[in-house]
RNA sequence: GCGCCUUUAGCUCAGCUGGUAGAGCAACGGACUCUUAAUCCGCAGGUCCUGGGUUCGAUCCCCAGAGGGCGCACCA
């Protein structure tokens, strides 16, 4: 029934009187629903009424724009050290959203948040009227509103704005949540990034740190005469990393594609093509597991280099990353495990071969007998899979026993060749390739190499993976016939590198976790009730 | 996929061998011309995640399921 009907005959309630929506205007409740709304329902009404009235008496509670002449950081900045209790002639128009509310009677102290920060309203009585008093002391947790006034100090120095006038910019009909423990619920706080964007700076802190990451990478390449390209998301074949992939279906065409999991055999066609020096900055899409460390589709840069090799790739690297960890944070000190790394330091470059001996005492080297490395293998608890070779048994060695303790930035090198398809050869070992992976805080942040440009090499590498791939290995790549006619032209010698966008936006802005740094994270679909 | 934890008002959280629920904030009514999570008085708000079971009786115990978190596995 409608909220002013008490029990008596609904049918003809639309005017009762007393109430809070005798304005002529029914209300959504009353069109949808016969009984009274409680809870949230009646606080969505409450405010709907409350739109009703404000039209009613004239005025747009959604008004098409609004001339905002600072932002409120300009205003702090402009005016951060007046003293207590004064008042200047500063003229400004302002826009935010009201966060808080301290009706004092005749006085009314608004906090209100743009993307820059907040900023207290003083709103007179005295100053604005009555009639506008009330519309602002109708105000609700959430609303947008634009102010005119001038800056001033509270007497207590709270440095605010004097307000002439106070419009409504978009009413909000749903209340926010707590103004001071704010929103904390995990699954809330993704699902509805709206609102954990509004309620938690340090939220909105991750995305500008990422933001800053990834206009640093573009400052960093740009001033190395790199250019920025797109190449397809939609693959026919899911080539240039081991990853099961998604597959989806194109209508018109009647075929299978896979969404991309590397941007790697299309950026070096481009290279073939004398592009010479190219990045991409993409989303790739894995159908593997989720943790705090992983998202299904996340977004890499990857980048080649003509003429360079993987040691002048690490550079780039370490160049990347500390101008990053600078630009986003201002220093190029993170703190890992709570202990602070400076990544302007240069970084421990040592082969993955080493690091497995220096961990179990045993000498290890892709070209000895499986068998020993089986052995070795049982010792450190690692389970070995029967089609597994050397190369594949020594790298599940260095991830069981070396690799989460390389907190401070690491480059391993010397990946056995079985497990890099795509690699150039050690130019001193015919077992091991010019490959680096960057670990910092125990986790891999990029992986690179000197590109195998070498198109006889390359089909024999590919038949190597579609065999194992016949086996069952369900992340094994298959044979690129294109992408080998590439190579056929010529690739020059070429470095190339991969890193992980969201591993360096976790590292930087010290999140806990891969769905603190993606707006967006996947998630169980919703049910929503009716 | 497996294990552990978790789900109570819009939000943040309590809830006693098992006797059908409370607080703070937000909201609503009132007081207040310098507040700072304003304060004070008053009032209202619930599918206790869902479905079964045990019981005279279930937010609580049992079973199954759902969402989320963490760890393991897979991977970057």
């Amino acid at each position: 029934m409608p909220s002013c009907a008490h029990g008596n005959d609904s049918s003809e309630s639309t005017s009762c009187s007393g109430g809070p929506n005798n304005y002529g205007v029914r209300t959504v409740s009353e069109e949808l629903d016969d009984h009274s709304a409680t809870g949230l329902e009646a606080e969505k009404e409450r405010r709907l009424n409350d739109i009703a009235r404000r039209r009613s008496s004239g005025s747009e509670p959604y008004p098409y724009r609004f001339d905002r002449s600072h932002s409120l950081a300009d205003v702090r900045s402009a005016h951060g050290h007046l003293e207590a209790g004064t008042e200047t002639d500063a003229q400004v128009a302002l826009a935010g959203r009201v966060m808080l509310k301290r009706d004092q009677g005749k006085l009314i102290f608004l906090t209100i948040q743009d993307r820059t920060n907040q900023l207290q309203l003083f709103v007179s009585k005295a100053v604005v009227g009555d009639e506008q008093f009330d519309d602002i002391a109708a105000l609700d947790l959430g609303d947008w509103v634009g102010a005119h006034g001038t800056v001033m100090t509270t007497r207590k120095g709270e440095l605010s704005v004097k307000t002439t006038a106070v419009v409504l910019l978009s009413k909000a009909v749903r209340p926010l949540p707590d103004k001071w423990h704010g929103l904390t619920d995990t699954d809330t706080r993704y699902r509805q990034r709206y609102a954990d964007l509004i309620m938690n700076e340090s939220s909105r802190r991750a995305f500008a740190v990422r933001h800053e990451i990834i206009a640093s990478f573009r400052r960093t390449l740009a001033g190395q005469g790199f250019i920025e390209v797109e190449t397809p998301v939609l693959h026919v074949e899911a080539g240039g990393a081991h990853a099961r992939p998604f597959l989806t279906h194109h209508n018109a065409l009647d075929m299978q594609l896979f969404l991309r999991i590397a941007l790697e055999l299309h950026l070096k066609r481009l290279i073939v093509g004398g592009m010479e020096r190219v990045y991409e900055i993409g989303r790739v899409f894995r159908n593997e597991g989720i943790s705090p460390r992983h998202n299904p589709e996340f977004t890499m840069i990857e980048l080649y280099q003509a003429f360079a090799d993987y040691s002048d790739v690490m550079a780039i690297t370490e160049t990347l990353i500390t101008n990053a960890a600078v630009d986003a944070t201002g220093s190029s000190v993170v703190m890992i495990d709570e202990k602070p790394v400076d990544l302007a330091k240069p970084w421990r470059r040592v082969r993955m071969i080493d690091l497995v001996t220096e961990a179990t005492g045993v000498e290890v080297h892709p070209s000895q007998p499986r068998a020993q490395l089986v052995e070795l293998a049982s010792r450190h608890s690692v389970k070995v899979e029967a089609q597994w070779g050397p190369g594949k048994i020594i790298e599940e060695l260095f991830e069981a026993t070396s690799e989460a303790a390389l907190r401070e930035p690491t480059f391993v090198t010397g990946h056995p060749v079985e497990i890099s398809p795509l690699a150039r050869v050690d130019r001193n070992d015919a077992h091991l390739t010019e490959r680096f992976e960057l670990f910092v805080g125990g986790r891999e942040l990029a992986n690179g190499y000197s590109e195998l440009n070498d198109p006889v090499e390359q089909r024999q590498r590919f038949e190597e993976e579609e065999k194992s791939k016949a086996a069952g290995n369900l992340e094994a790549g298959t044979v690129d016939e294109d992408y080998l006619r590439a190579l056929e032209f010529g690739m020059p010698p070429t470095g190339g590198l991969g890193i992980g966008i969201d591993r360096v936006a976790i590292l930087l802005a010290g999140a806990a976790s891969i769905k603190d740094v993606i707006l967006f994270p996947t998630l169980r679909p919703e049910v929503f009730e009716q």
